[in-house]
RNA sequence: GGCUGGGUAGCUCAGUUGGUAGAGCAGGGGACUGAAAAUCCCUGUGUCGGGGGUUCGACUCCCUCCCCAGCCA
C-alpha cells in the first residue's frame, strides 16, 4: 500500500530563505504553502516570526495565525490539524508544500508518530512542577527511575522538562521509553520529498543578524507590546518564543533595547545549528544552496511533477547531493 | 620626549615564592514523541607582543624594541 502524497517539503535552519522558495514552488505547482513553525500558529505574532506579510504571498500560506496567543499549543494538535488541511489539498489534487523549520512539527505530520490520548497539562503538571521545585531535579529523575526505569535511562536527570513528561505518561500507563524511536527508526506517513537549504554558516549567521535588526525595523518592540495586552506575559508557551522574551525583558528594564537585540541574535543562531543538527540526521533530506533561486525551484519542481502522483514509491532513489 | 599601567584562547581577563597556562562569554558538536523558537548533554593549545639574556628550566626575573591607555612636559 503507497503511502498518501506526494508532497514537498522545504526545511533548514531560521532565515535561510524557505519561505520564499516554498512559496514559489507552491506557485510552480499552483499549490498552497502548509507552515511548519511552532510559533507561526499564534495569531498577533507576525514580525517576530517573520512570518511572510500577507501581500508578499504568492500563494495561501496555511496553518499560521490558527490559534490565540492565549492556546498552548501542542505537537499532537499541531499534526491533527495539519494532517487535515494536507489531506484536503491532496484531495483537490495538488501537492502541498510543508515549509518550516520546527523538526519535532515536521516530523509529528509526516511520519507515523502517535502520541498518548489521554489529557496533558493541568493540574497533573503543575503537581510534577512543585515536586520538582521541592525536591530538585536529581530526586524527581530518582523518582521516575523508581517507576520506570527504562525511561529514566534516556533520559539525563537534569532535563526536568522531559522527566516530567515521562512522569505523566507513567500516570496514563504509558512509558517514554516505549514510544521512543529517536531520529533515525521512523516510519513516514506521507511520501514526503524533503529539501534541506544549505548555506556557510558566515552567510546564516549574516542573514540571522540582519533579519532581527529588521524585524526591530518592522516594529517587533510595538508587536510585544500590543500581544502583552493579550496576556503575553502570563502564556508560558508564546512568551517564551525568540525576540518576544528578550524584548519582554527590556519592557520590564531587566534589559536594555540594545542588549536584548544581541541575545536574540545569540539565541537565533544556537536555535539554526538545533535545527541543522535536527534535520541533518534524516536521510530523506537532499541538501540544495539556495543562491540561485530559479535552480532550486525548478530542481523541486521537476522532481515532483516528472513522476506525478501515481509514481510515489518511497525508494531512496540514489539521493540527488544537487548541486 | 619623560613617567606609570598594560600587551596571555575570537572577546573580557586569572595566572600563586620561576617547573612550557586556565575561567567566563562567544564559538563548535550532540540528544529529541504531547511547552520544541522549548528543554538538556558534551566541548578550551594558545608564536603567553618581538628579540636577546639569567637559569637545569621563564608567561613569571633582567635588557631592548614595538603597540595600546592614562598622566607630565
Amino acid at each position: 500500500m503507497s503511502l498518501p502524497g506526494p508532497l514537498v517539503a522545504i526545511v533548514g535552519p531560521t532565515a535561510s530563505g524557505k519561505s520564499e522558495l516554498a512559496d514559489r514552488v507552491a506557485q510552480a505547482l499552483g499549490s498552497s504553502v502548509v507552515s511548519i513553525d511552532a510559533m507561526q500558529v499564534y495569531r498577533g505574532m507576525d514580525v517576530g516570526t517573520a512570518k511572510t506579510p500577507v501581500d508578499e504571498r504568492r500563494r495561501p500560506l496555511l496553518m499560521v495565525d490558527v490559534v490565540d496567543i492565549t492556546c498552548d499549543y501542542s505537537a499532537q494538535r499541531f499534526q491533527q490539524t495539519a494532517r487535515q488541511v494536507i489531506d484536503d489539498l491532496l484531495a483537490d489534487g495538488v501537492t502541498p508544500v510543508l515549509c518550516g523549520g520546527t523538526g519535532l512539527y515536521l516530523n509529528a505530520v509526516i511520519d507515523d508518530m502517535r502520541f498518548p490520548s489521554g489529557a496533558i497539562g493541568g493540574t497533573r503538571r503543575r503537581h510534577y512542577e512543585q515536586l520538582l521545585d521541592a525536591m530538585g531535579a536529581d530526586a524527581l529523575h530518582a523518582e521516575l527511575a523508581r517507576r520506570d526505569p527504562q525511561s529514566a535511562r534516556l533520559i539525563h536527570p537534569h532535563n526536568a522538562r522531559r522527566v516530567i513528561r515521562a512522569l505523566e505518561m507513567q500516570d496514563e500507563g504509558r512509558s517514554y521509553a516505549q514510544h521512543h524511536q529517536g531520529l533515525h527508526a521512523r516510519r513516514p506517513w506521507y511520501d514526503a520529498r524533503i529539501w534541506g537549504i544549505e548555506l556557510d554558516r558566515d552567510e546564516l549567521y549574516r542573514r540571522i543578524d540582519r533579519r532581527v535588526d529588521e524585524m526591530f525595523a518592522h516594529g517587533l518592540v510595538e508587536e510585544v507590546e500590543r500581544l502583552v495586552g493579550q496576556g503575553l506575559r502570563e502564556r508560558r508557551t508564546a512568551s517564551q518564543a525568540i525576540g518576544y522574551k528578550e524584548v519582554l525583558q527590556a519592557l520590564d528594564g531587566e534589559l536594555t533595547l540594545d542588549e536584548a537585540r544581541e541575545v536574540i541574535k545569540r539565541r537565533t543562531r544556537r536555535y539554526a545549528k538545533r535545527q541543522i543538527s535536527w534535520f541533518s540526521h534524516d536521510e530523506r533530506v537532499r541538501w540544495i544552496r539556495a543562491d540561485d533561486l530559479e535552480r532550486a525551484v525548478s530542481l523541486v519542481v521537476d522532481e515532483v511533477s516528472s513522476e506525478g502522483p501515481e509514481a510515489s514509491k518511497d525508494e531512496d532513489d540514489g539521493t540527488v547531493q544537487a548541486f
